[in-house]
DNA sequence: CTGTTAGCGCTTTCAA
DNA sequence: TTGAAAGCGCTAACAG
C-alpha cells in the first residue's frame, strides 16, 4: 500500500524556520530587505525539508508560467530545429522554458494549435508559412504577445524575424550566372508557402539584373521525395536548355541529386544543382551541395530577444531580416560545353 | 494607454448563466447529473463571454497539468524526432501535451534537466543514453512516474521501451556474411553510450554464430562529421582485409560514405557500408544506404501507453523491445573479387 | 524589516 | 440535482 505523501509546502518551511510564509516567499524570491538571520533560517529549512515551490500555485497568482511555445510546421526541418535550439538556449538563460507545438504540416491545424498553446504559455513564437495573411493577422491579435518567424507581417505590436529569401535566391542566381548559366530551372516549394513566393520574387529580380537569363519554374515541394519525384521534369527542362536547377530547399535538392545519380546524370558535369538553407547534410552529400546558409541559431536568439521584451510589457522591437550566405560546393560548376543551345 | 482587461472567470460565467460556480464547473467537466437547462445556460454564457478556463488554477487544484516532458540528448537525431512525434500524437489523443527538453548532448545536464522538467509536468519520458546506471536508477526514483527509452533498466515501477540493438546488429552482420564478407569493421558510437554497448554485444554474438568472422572495432562517434573523420581509419582496416563497415548509426555511415566518395573509394565495389536507424536520408544517399529500420513512431506510441497508465496510477506495464528490420540498399554488395586475402 | 491576510480561479466536499 | 464554502500553494498589499 503506497501512501501518497503530502508534498512539502511553504507553510511547512515557515513553521520549520519559525517565520511567516511571507518571509519565506521573500527569501525565495530574492526580495531585498530581509534580515540575514531569517534568510539563513529559511534556507536551512528548505534544505532540510527538500522543499520545492509549486509552479502551479506560482503561475496562478502571478498570471504567468515562464513558458513560451514555438509553433512549427515540421520539426524534422533543420531550419526550424536550429531556430528552436537558438530560442531555447536564449530563453533558458532568462529562466524561460520553450514548449514545442508541431502542427505536422497540417496547415489547417495551425490556428487551433497556436490558440491551445497560448493558453498554457505566456507567449508564442509562430511559424505558419502557409496561413493566408488575413487569417494570420487575426490570429496574432488573439495570441499576443507573439513573434512571427520566417515570413513578413505588417501588424501592429507584432515583430517578426526572417530570412531575406528574395535576396538570397538572387545571390544564388548571381553565382550561377557567373559560372555561365543562362537557363535555370527552379523546383518550387509548396504553392501556398510565403517563403516560396519570396524566392520567386527573387528570381524575377534576378531576371531583371540579367536580361539574358531565363528561369523556368517547375512544381517541386518541400521534402526529399518531392525532389526525387521531380527528376524527370528537371531532365525535360534540361532538354529544353536548362543547365542548372535550384531547389526550394536543401531537402528537395538532395532528393533530386539522389535521383539524378540513379539516372546516371553527372552533377555538375551535365547539370548544376543548388539548394537553400544549408542543412547539415548539404556538405555531406555526393557531390556536396551548393546552398545558401542561414544563421538558424542566431535567428532563434533574436526571436527570444523580441519575445522577452514583449512579455516584459515593452514596446515591440524592430523587425529583422537575415541575408543568407552563399556556400559554394561541388554541385555547381561551369556550364557544360555541350550545352548553350537548346537540345529539343 | 492600453488597459489590461481582466480575464473572464468562472464567476462571470456563473453570474451570466444565473447558476452557481459549482454548476458551471460540473457542466464544463462533463459531470453526470446536471439538469439540461442548466447545461445549456452555461454553454450559452460560455460562448457569449468567450470564457476559457484557467489552466493554472486547474493545475493547482488538481495537482496535475496534463503535460509530460520528453528529455532527449539531441533533437536533431531522427530517431528521437520520430519517437517524439509518435509520443506527441498518442498523448494528444488523451488530452496531454508533450514538452521537449533537449539536453544538447551535455550528458552532465541530463539530471538537472529531468528534475526541472518534472516540476512542470506530470511525468517524464527519459532518454539518457550516457548516464551511468546507478545514477539513472536514483534519478528515475526521484522523477517517477517515468518511462525510460532506448536503454534497458531494471528498476521497480519503471517500464522501458527500447530497440534490440544487439539482435539488430546481428541481423545486419548476417546479411553481410551472406554476401560473403568475413572481415568487418565497426565504427563505434560514443564509448559511454549504452546502445553502443548493446551493438558491440551483438557483434560478439555474431562472431559466435559465424566462427570464421572477424570484427574490428574502430573509434567512431554519433554524427556526420564523426563518420567522415573515420574514413582514414576505415581504409586502413580495409588494407588489413576488411570488406565491409558498419556505422554506429546512419549519420556516421553517411558521413563516411561522403568521405569515401571524395577519396574515390567505390561503394560497394571496393567496400560495403551499412548504417543503423534507417533515417529518412538513408534511402536518398548515393549510393542508398543499407540500414536497420526502427519503428520510431510506434515506439513513441508505446511509450505513451505506458506513461499514461502510470499517470493514471496504474501498475507499470511490461517492457517492450523492438527488433529492427533490415533494409537492404545499394551500399552493401558482394565481397569484391580482389579481396579475401589480407592486403597488408 | 516582518507578519497577517486577502485573494489568484478552479474543483470538490458537504448540506440542502 | 444544486449551491455555499473550503481549500489547492503561493504572492503581494497592508499594517505594524
Amino acid at each position: 500500500m503506497v501512501e501518497r505523501q503530502r508534498p512539502v509546502t511553504i507553510v511547512d518551511v515557515a513553521r520549520q524556520a519559525g517565520v511567516s510564509q511571507a518571509s519565506v516567499s521573500r527569501v525565495l524570491n530574492g526580495k531585498p530587505n530581509v534580515d540575514p538571520s531569517i534568510a539563513s533560517a529559511v534556507h536551512a529549512a528548505v534544505a532540510e525539508l527538500g522543499y520545492e515551490p509549486s509552479l502551479a500555485a506560482r503561475s496562478l497568482v502571478q498570471g504567468r508560467n515562464h513558458t513560451v511555445a514555438m509553433v512549427v510546421p515540421d520539426l524534422e526541418n533543420p531550419l526550424f530545429q536550429g531556430i528552436l535550439k537558438g530560442l531555447t538556449l536564449a530563453a533558458d538563460a532568462d529562466g524561460y522554458r520553450v514548449l514545442v507545438a508541431d502542427t505536422d504540416e497540417r496547415a489547417g491545424s495551425e490556428e487551433a494549435v497556436a490558440l491551445e498553446a497560448r493558453r498554457r504559455c505566456d507567449a508564442i513564437v509562430l511559424c505558419a508559412p502557409r496561413m493566408p495573411e488575413p487569417r494570420l493577422r487575426q490570429l496574432v491579435a488573439r495570441i499576443a504577445p507573439v513573434v512571427v518567424v520566417n515570413r513578413p507581417l505588417d501588424a501592429a505590436g507584432v515583430p517578426w524575424v526572417g530570412v531575406d529569401y528574395a535576396r538570397g535566391i538572387h545571390d544564388l542566381v548571381d553565382h550561377l550566372v557567373a559560372l555561365g548559366h543562362r537557363r535555370i530551372a527552379y523546383l518550387a516549394g509548396p504553392a501556398s508557402s510565403v517563403s516560396n513566393g519570396e524566392r520567386e520574387r527573387g528570381l524575377a529580380a534576378a531576371r531583371e539584373t540579367h536580361p539574358d537569363l531565363s528561369v523556368e519554374i517547375l512544381p517541386g515541394g518541400s521534402r526529399l521525395d518531392d525532389g526525387a519525384a521531380a527528376a524527370d521534369a528537371v531532365l525535360e527542362a534540361r532538354d529544353r536548355g536548362a543547365t542548372a536547377v535550384l531547389g526550394f530547399n536543401d531537402l528537395v535538392a538532395l532528393g533530386l541529386l539522389h535521383r539524378l545519380a540513379e539516372l546516371g546524370v553527372d552533377v555538375p558535369g551535365d547539370l548544376s544543382v543548388a539548394g537553400f538553407d544549408d542543412s547539415p547534410f548539404a556538405r555531406y552529400s555526393t557531390p556536396p551541395l551548393t546552398s545558401m546558409s542561414v544563421p538558424r541559431g542566431e535567428l532563434g536568439a533574436q526571436v527570444w530577444q523580441r519575445l522577452s521584451t514583449l512579455v516584459a510589457g515593452g514596446r515591440s522591437e524592430h523587425t529583422l531580416l537575415y541575408r543568407p550566405r552563399l556556400e559554394v560546393r561541388a554541385s555547381t560548376g561551369p556550364v557544360p560545353a555541350s550545352a548553350g543551345a537548346d537540345r529539343a
